[in-house]
DNA sequence: TTTACTTTGTTAAAAAAATAACATACTTTA
DNA sequence: TAAAGTATGTTATTTTTTTAACAAAGTAAA
């Protein structure tokens, strides 16, 4: 299925999440075909620029039709390793710790969230969704025992770093960063920074030079 | 300040933010200037490109010294338009509507959170850090007395598109769209897809690339 | 003061990305 | 079966972005 052995792109890895995203809302619509037109038209990026994506990867359209969607679906799932099942822990049961505990999505992009850790010794055996948050002190325990391969984190900014150190020393090969810390970790474990207020910084940014910030 | 009067790339739009995170920790570290070669190595942008960005907006930098860390990062701010005032609501009080109401990071920004909206009665009077629920019926007769500039859409899916009406119908200029659908909306009115599983996603295709999901 | 060093801001060059154009292949209609 | 129409995949071109290089300006040390 991959076409080529180089490595993906950066700029395309970034608009794989919004074709998968258009493709799962078609899905659930009438059509059984959508054009790189139409895809155009729905995801903002020009029609000339999603065939070329595309076909980065392969041969996925029928000339005259276009892309089958649940297929084309499938297959930037099966680009993007969705097809892989990947073990997740959560550490930090705050508020945004309990909202991707409830996250749906997981488990379509192969990710099982099998665990949710905290150090406040009120939170610790409470149930959220189903999972009962454990006692951060058992974290090394715990990896020791069941392969994971990414965790989120979700705790305050002081203690980032030092739970990096040890996730990295228990294995884990990648980590999805929700603090405002830039953390340090080898090559071989990845970091996926989400700027909680990226998209707040955007908007700012845009209104400002749409002249929308002058009186309010 | 502005050193342009056209519109900024939005490949530097993105990268600002990241200016913005750094330097905010930098702020709190004894050093009083930091060189584009430190940031490069914090950003992992390389130290031309970090210059060419600064040099964008402005002459920010002192020779054989680098730049001011604290006169920096409120400049970046004020690109960002930091310093303007702007009200914000958020839609939907779920675990993800929650998480946003305790999201500290807006008051640097310039963003004023005035009201949490839901429609289930059950939450409806709930406070949420220090702010009462509304009634979604509620949000015309609001927004009527009450300028608000931008609104946190972070309710279902199937309600998504029809809310959306009803805020741009209300006069608001932006939202930032946690649902995972395409909104509809006038060219004057911003919207900001914040794609919450797109950092998974990118882990997952990084991953995969660094063979790191064959076995499990 | 002079010399050596540092780091910016900017220009020039290279690389990457996006767009435009179009031949090809398939579909539909007559 | 032929003609008209559609939409891909790919090549060529343009544009954007990044990197490299360096003069200019300031600092520090001798």
């Amino acid at each position: 299925m991959a076409k080529h052995k180089t490595k993906i792109p950066q700029i395309i890895i970034r608009r794989l999440p919004v074709y998968y995203k258009i493709l799962k809302q078609l899905k659930s619509s009438s059509k059984d075909y959508v054009s790189s037109q139409d895809l155009a038209k729905l995801t903002g990026f020009s029609s000339s620029l999603i065939r070329k994506d595309l076909s980065y990867f392969g041969t996925f359209g029928r000339k005259s039709y276009g892309y089958d969607i649940c297929c084309l679906f499938n297959q930037i799932g099966q680009i993007m390793g969705f097809d892989k099942q990947k073990n997740l822990i959560i550490i930090g049961a705050g508020h945004l710790g309990r909202a991707l505990a409830y996250n749906r999505g997981y488990q379509e992009r192969g990710y099982n969230l099998k665990a949710v850790f905290d150090k406040n010794s009120k939170l610790i055996g409470e149930k959220i969704n189903n999972l009962k948050v454990r006692d951060i002190n058992d974290l090394e325990k715990y990896l020791g025992n069941t392969p994971i391969l990414v965790a989120a984190l979700t705790i305050d900014n002081n203690a980032a770093q030092k739970i990096t150190d040890r996730l990295i020393a228990a294995g884990i090969k990648a980590i999805w960063n929700f603090t405002n810390v830039s953390l340090k970790t080898p090559a071989e474990v990845l970091v996926e920074d989400q700027i909680i207020n990226q998209g707040l910084c955007h908007l700012s940014c845009k209104l400002k030079q749409n002249d929308c910030l002058e009186f309010h």
